[in-house]
RNA sequence: GGCCCGUUGGUCAAGAGGUUAAGACAUCGCCCUUUCACGGCGAAAACAUGGGUUCAAUUCCCGUACGGGUCACCA
């Protein structure tokens, strides 16, 4: 058997929507899955979307999640050029090749002529397709168009009658009659060839034996069969993989927000936690575990995996997953990941980071999300006197204001300031009162923070905060409460 | 509209004629605890629908509904 060689070939848009990066993805681990070759290949024929610095992202992306490839446009290949735009040349010449076997034709028709077609065929509610008015043109008129420089295309002859079949890894033997296939062009009037046809002689020409590609080309891909027929090559085995949805009716798209890989990381999300996310999207691994490094996918993947239905993008269940992959950072990668955001929150010099990104870890889901929940250490937030009332910890304001004034008296009296030294004063206290621990620690922490929900408890807030600012915090406390 | 594809809890999904129809996220409850979170335990929650085939269909076949895709000198 032939070696496994697999391509991606993205357009360059400057934008990596997670679908195509998924694709990539797939693309990849069949590749390695079978000591296989992964190609990239630039699919930038369509100058009017040309987009400055759009391979730029294709590039980064690809490597920022480890998906390297083994030939391309800058790491060359035998199969090269790797960069469609730079291929043009010889599309023209294959296509001639076909004119010759009878599979494909040229066509002089103009663009009126085209349209009127059209028109009429729409308007008797008949599907439009090209009407093969030059499918069987006389030689010698061909001839004596092609010297008077009438401008032409170049058809793929499609056979007018039985069926074609081509084999999807997923979705087994799909049959076409001939009949619903038009003529397509294979060569526009500039020479250029159309992306259905470039795309069958690159795979062709650089040995592509999988491809991968998702779901709307599973229609033309009757077509593409008849071609490789026509060249007499040997089809690759294709898998058609389904689109990701915002929701049931529509896919998710760029103004959603979490389309693309760079939105993704912008929110956040670490790069490890989106792909191995995107890989459990449309695709199932055998057994119950569904966290995997790049090498873990290359070893669990199986085509068989992956479904046929469209899937529906879930945030709450890409945090889930990037939860987990923060928790399981040493505090050092976690302090490394945090550390922006850390230093964008406290601007206050006698914090130590380091104890403040160890309360954190346990409780970060996203990393954007750490300024908001310690936006309360620079300064004490506005907060209202309701937050005291808490019926678990059995408090309410009175209380509170209670245990306030018991905890300043103790607290003003403790020489040394350690993490040690406030939980035995506390704790020491709360026996004295002979209550239950949150009725003292509740409303302690409420006071320093002034928020429901805090990385770490009192005594840690204390600590951190240094004895000075936790003192001043419970006194606002009290004057809120009296 | 023609053609193609799909449909298991709210979501991702396993299952391939006989199962108490997995698991994860989310939800809810309980435990732990210094609040929340983390962790542990538990609960609720699904085979779109109608016909076949079969001793037996979520599983196979056909129809229906619903959803998606595609019908360019775009890629």
């Amino acid at each position: 058997m032939n070696k496994v060689r697999t391509r991606f070939a993205p357009s360059p848009t400057g934008y990596m929507h997670i679908g195509n990066l998924r694709t990539a993805l797939f693309t990849y681990l069949i590749a390695k899955k079978n000591g296989g070759d992964f190609i990239l290949r630039i699919e930038d024929t369509d100058r009017e979307r040309l987009v400055e610095g759009a391979v730029d992202v294709i590039y980064d992306t690809l490597r920022d999640v480890g998906l390297n490839w083994d030939e391309g446009p800058d790491i060359g290949g035998p199969v090269g050029p790797y960069v469609q735009s730079e291929r043009m040349g010889m599309f023209k010449d294959y296509a001639l090749q076909l004119v010759e076997k009878g599979e494909a034709y040229y066509c002089f028709c103009d663009k009126e002529r085209l349209e009127e077609v059209k028109a009429i065929q729409e308007a008797s509610g008949m599907m439009p397709m090209y009407d093969r008015h030059c499918r069987e043109l006389p030689k010698e008129e061909i001839e004596q168009k092609l010297a008077a420089g009438v401008p032409y295309v170049i058809r793929q002859k499609v056979p007018t009658e039985g069926s074609v079949t081509f084999h999807d890894e997923l979705y087994g033997d799909i049959t076409t009659p001939c009949e619903v296939l038009d003529d397509q062009i294979l060569i526009k009037t500039d020479g250029m060839p159309t992306y259905n046809f470039a795309n069958v002689v690159d795979d062709h020409l650089m040995g592509i034996t999988h491809v991968v590609r998702g779901n709307e080309y599973l229609s033309s891909a009757p077509k593409y069969a008849l071609l490789y027929k026509a060249f007499g090559w040997e089809e690759p085995v294709y898998i058609h993989v389904e689109h990701i949805m915002k929701d049931k009716q529509h896919k998710l798209a760029k103004r959603d927000g979490d389309a693309s890989y760079q939105d993704l990381i912008a929110k956040g999300y670490m790069k490890e936690a989106v792909l191995n996310y995107i890989a459990l999207l449309g695709w199932a691994p055998k057994g119950e575990r569904e966290i995997f490094s790049l090498d873990e996918l290359i070893e669990e993947f199986d085509i068989s995996g992956i479904s046929k239905s469209p899937a529906i993008f879930d945030p709450l269940k890409l945090r889930a997953i990037n939860s987990k992959y923060i928790k399981a950072l040493s505090p050092e990668e976690f302090y490394a990941h945090a550390e922006e955001q850390l230093k964008k929150a406290v601007k206050r010099t006698d914090i130590d980071l380091k104890y403040l990104a160890a309360l954190l870890q346990a409780r970060t889901e996203v990393f954007n999300e750490i300024p908001e929940t310690i936006d309360f250490i620079d300064s004490l937030p506005e907060y209202d006197t309701s937050l005291y009332v808490h019926k678990k910890s059995k408090t309410n304001e009175q209380i509170a204001l209670e245990s306030l004034r018991a905890a300043l008296e103790t607290l003003e009296a403790l020489e040394s300031w350690t993490e040690q030294d406030i939980h035995d004063a506390l704790f020491a206290l709360i026996e004295k009162m002979g209550c239950k621990n949150a009725i003292v620690l509740y409303p302690l922490r409420v006071a320093v923070s002034g928020k429901a929900f805090t990385p770490g408890g009192a005594i840690e807030i204390c600590f951190m905060l240094g004895k000075e600012d936790s003192l001043a915090r419970i006194r606002k406390g009290i004057e809120k409460l009296s």
